[in-house]
DNA sequence: GTACGACTTGACCGATTGGTACAAGAAACC
DNA sequence: GGTTTCTTGTACCAATCGGTCAAGTCGTAC
């Protein structure tokens, strides 16, 4: 146990653009390899599982990013808006303004799906539940709040699928403009 | 030449399944295969350009169905929102509420992207022209008119990958119905 | 300085990939 | 029926896939 445990984040964090890049499928063991320079043993050493361990791991740190970040500012929102204009911005720095696209997004999309089922679903649960928590107690009734949220979430989904394609990133900034907009904020 | 030319179609729509559920890279030849009923010597002979030529045609034939089907109704629509009407109509039933999810999108967001970016992004931006040509006769000035238009279609695609996420097609509906209720429409 | 053990490397594994070659089969004309 | 033309399944190919593992490397403890 000499080593100082070193770098499990940075590996992390090089595997999320990884498989934000290439996706679940498209991202071999041999990119992989090349990008995080490390050999397939020590990748093996840190993931035992293999690739689904690395995607588990590299959703977890996601899904943790976003619950420090985003879902908890949320949930302790008193009646203001103020987390979610917050999250609007945490949300545009995240995707670098639709230059990044969403991995969980990508999973969805994809094969990987059905390998992650839960996790994809959590996170997107989880982030509607929490915006419309806190548009409730920013006095909207139950209903408009979930449609309201909802509606927020997939127009982020969707300015980043439309950024990509289109290469451009003024429509990620418009639609995020757009969405608060919409809910009333500056 | 004996043969009646065939099937060419249905076998597009079968591929076109099937990138639909699996991505570019998720659909192996060996899916294909099975999936289609037909060998790979037919299936080269049909395609001699392999798994590029097959998704180029599945591109080109979804452009086809939503050009013909949506874009050039938008294209001659007359100052009414009968025609955007129609395409939200149209939209609903080509995704099946949902249910089914959107190949450009889903090569967008893959790594496929790179190999069919122009289809890609022609697709799209088609989409967002027409609509944003017909809200703008319907009375919207121009810069409105493109911003509701992409709003609409980022839209649209978020409501897919939510509603695979989530795998419920209630969010794909409501989402809908929100994206008409903005434009103004019952 | 030596022994230990966590970490790394890269050759190697069988399976599968996309793609090719080709012989057998089916359909239309004579 | 024979011939020609096209279509089909299948055996095969090199390359690559995800994954394994014996052989090291190297910092630390003694």
């Amino acid at each position: 146990m000499a080593r100082p445990l070193a770098d499990r984040q940075d590996v992390i964090s090089a595997l999320a653009e990884i498989f934000r890049d290439h996706g679940f499928e498209g991202a071999s063991l041999s990119t992989i390899t090349a990008r995080t320079g490390l050999g397939k043993g020590s990748l093996y050493n840190l993931f035992p599982g293999g690739k689904a361990e690395m995607a588990e791991a590299v959703l977890a740190h996601i899904d943790g990013w976003f619950r420090t970040h985003v879902f908890e500012p949320l949930d302790q929102a008193d009646g203001g808006m103020a987390a979610v204009q917050a999250m609007f911005q945490a949300t545009d720095a995240y995707f670098r303004s639709g230059r990044r696209v969403c991995v969980v997004g990508v999973f969805a999309l994809g094969d990987a799906r059905d390998l992650f089922t839960e996790q994809v679903r959590g996170y997107f649960a989880a982030w509607v539940t929490a915006l419309a928590g806190a548009l409730e107690r920013a006095g909207r009734d139950p209903a408009q709040a979930r449609a309201d949220a909802e509606e927020v979430v997939a127009g982020i989904q969707g300015a980043l699928v439309l950024a990509r394609a289109l290469d451009d990133t003024g429509v990620f900034t418009r639609t995020l403009a757009r969405l608060r907009a919409g809910l009333g904020l500056a």
